[in-house]
DNA sequence: CTGTTAGCGCATTCAA
DNA sequence: TTGAATGCGCTAACAG
């Protein structure tokens, strides 16, 4: 049998409340105590049962999620994903409050955070923009024990405990080596379609994809990027205006939302006898579509339930001051292509 | 607050013992009794909380592990993770022992199946080999009301509770879509190499790759397939050979395990000035030098870590009688080149 | 500073 | 067929 309180509560001659004391780094026992207590707790291999920890504390660990209130399938899917999870919180003992704020808001955010900071939450997960408002508002909390994890868009420079969501930079060179192969040893154009390159995300995936182009497809000519701001009706006139204006133009990366947008652009060029190769990011039913008729050739996905259920994890341990397994929480960029669809 | 037993004996007007009868469906309870407790529990909205019903029975999951001991790189980190697996069983209350058996041995297999469930562990998980045997064999398992998840390699027909494990037959669409792709528009051949085509998930794969290649690459012709029967020095002289004997090569499907030898075999193709768009299965140190090397176009991975996490997930589950997450537990067949290498 | 004691939600003897 | 009592491993008042 694994050892229990007790055990380590004999070995070490002191009470229970003694060693629970010094399991929990509570004051009120001497550095003579505490030492004891732990060499017990290390000669016996002492684990702690955190089930049964938590069902004496009748713990519930009661999270904070700020999401942007944006209009896109991704964000949809993240706040359906936060919202499942909380759905099984009663047997996980999570309790998650969604909080909304406006999208790309900086000032904005950075309040929500302290706000949050405010009811004592085990923890906060959020989507980060890259600000000094916010990286203090981070820096605060954590200053206080709160754990943070930044969801799909991390914060550089802070001390947030931890980053659910894919390495961006890759995500962008992943997609130039696929796009740059697909289309070889044709010579032409590229497009590239982003929502906004003031945020940190797209700005990353623009270099990653630039660098790689330049690199290894000095043939091919990236045309300067095209902001689509995630409105459908603005990407379609923007991608449909540049396949008129190139006519040497044979591939498009979408590196942000607004695929709607987009998938009617390429439909409208295949009518007119254009293909284009075609890599855009995240999976939804739309580009799902496009993927199987052709009009996407990969999409480029994070999987939001993966990253919400990874920062819960993580915001679990952290709160319990456990450790994390790496391995199980790096958030892989997924390639889809028509015949690994899921 | 959840309600509890108390509540749920108070509302029935019973006691706890009674309730925990019913919970359990254990006998000597009338059904009137039966009945009124039943109605309290859904009245009151009662779910049964697990973490407390373990502490309470003290449980452990002893689990069994079948694994062949093949020497490739993805049985040994399957292996591994089984181990790591176990090393946080403290904790997560499993206890796994690994049984080992030879390689592609149906009777050997069954045998072992039926040992393991002498032992009534909590769960079996198996890396099954299509075969009459085996499926008998898991038949009694759960009929005995043993869950049996099968790993890595599924068993159709039998009644195991859950595959932990990847599409085949997609994994084999998906090799032949970016191949070729990849090697377009050059017309060619295409070697393949297989394990040996007389285990299950190889002929899935080959099958797969075969369908996609007939449909949309028809200039491409698909040389008859090489078994290397995961032997490093086997497979390196039949794709050396190969090589040699078809100019006209251009791509290559390695379908099974063998990296070593495979990877061998192309550098000295590429010292002769022979390059081959290649792609592979499993990632392992090998193959991930390969792919940075450009000796590898593509590696398709199934993550052994994700699938023996997913397998005592799923055995945990169904132990306790629980529902399993569906989509968390679907394995994916990750798309790995160099540039979104974990 | 340290120890005693009473639960947390549930399962399980042992009686009745 | 049912109920009362005890304990799983741990935390948290409340006393000393």
């Amino acid at each position: 049998m694994r050892p229990t309180v007790h055990d380590i509560a004999a070995e070490a001659g002191v009470s229970l409340a003694t060693v629970d004391r010094v399991m929990n780094a509570r004051p009120g026992v001497r550095e003579k105590t505490r030492l004891k207590v732990e060499q017990a707790i290390d000669k016996l291999g002492y684990v702690r049962d955190v089930a049964a920890a938590n069902l004496a504390k009748g713990r519930t660990y009661p999270f904070t999620f700020i999401l942007p209130c944006n209009e896109n399938a991704f964000m949809a899917d993240l706040r359906d994903a936060v919202l499942q999870a909380n759905a099984r919180g009663r047997v996980e003992r999570t309790q998650i409050s969604i909080v909304d704020v406006p999208a790309f808001d900086a000032e904005a955010l950075a309040e929500a955070l302290l706000a949050a900071g405010e009811g004592n939450p085990a923890g906060i997960a959020v989507v980060a923009i890259e600000a000094d408002p916010v990286r203090e508002a981070v820096r605060q909390l954590t200053g206080r024990g709160i754990p943070v994890v930044t969801l799909v868009s991390d914060l550089e420079d802070s001390n947030r405990d931890h980053y659910a969501g894919v390495d961006n930079p890759a995500a962008g060179r992943t997609a130039a080596t696929l796009l740059g192969r697909f289309v070889s040893p044709q010579k032409g154009t590229i497009g590239v379609l982003a929502g906004s390159l003031s945020v940190r995300d797209h700005q990353n995936r623009f270099s990653g994809f630039c660098e790689i182009m330049a690199a290894h497809f000095p043939e091919l000519t990236i045309l300067p990027p095209m902001e689509g701001r995630d409105d459908s009706a603005l990407a379609r006139k923007l991608v449909s205006e540049a396949v008129e204006a190139h006519p040497d133009m044979i591939g498009l990366y979408s590196l942000g939302a607004g695929n709607r947008g987009l998938i009617a652009a390429l439909e409208e060029a295949r009518a007119r006898g254009r293909e284009l190769v075609t890599i855009a990011h995240e999976l939804s039913d739309h580009s799902r579509e496009a993927l199987e008729a052709g009009l996407f050739d990969v999409v480029l996905n994070q999987d939001a339930g993966h990253e919400v259920r990874s920062a819960i994890r993580v915001l679990k341990a952290k709160a319990d001051g456990l450790e994390v397994i790496a391995a199980q929480e790096r958030i892989r960029i997924d390639i889809f292509i028509k015949d690994n669809l899921p």
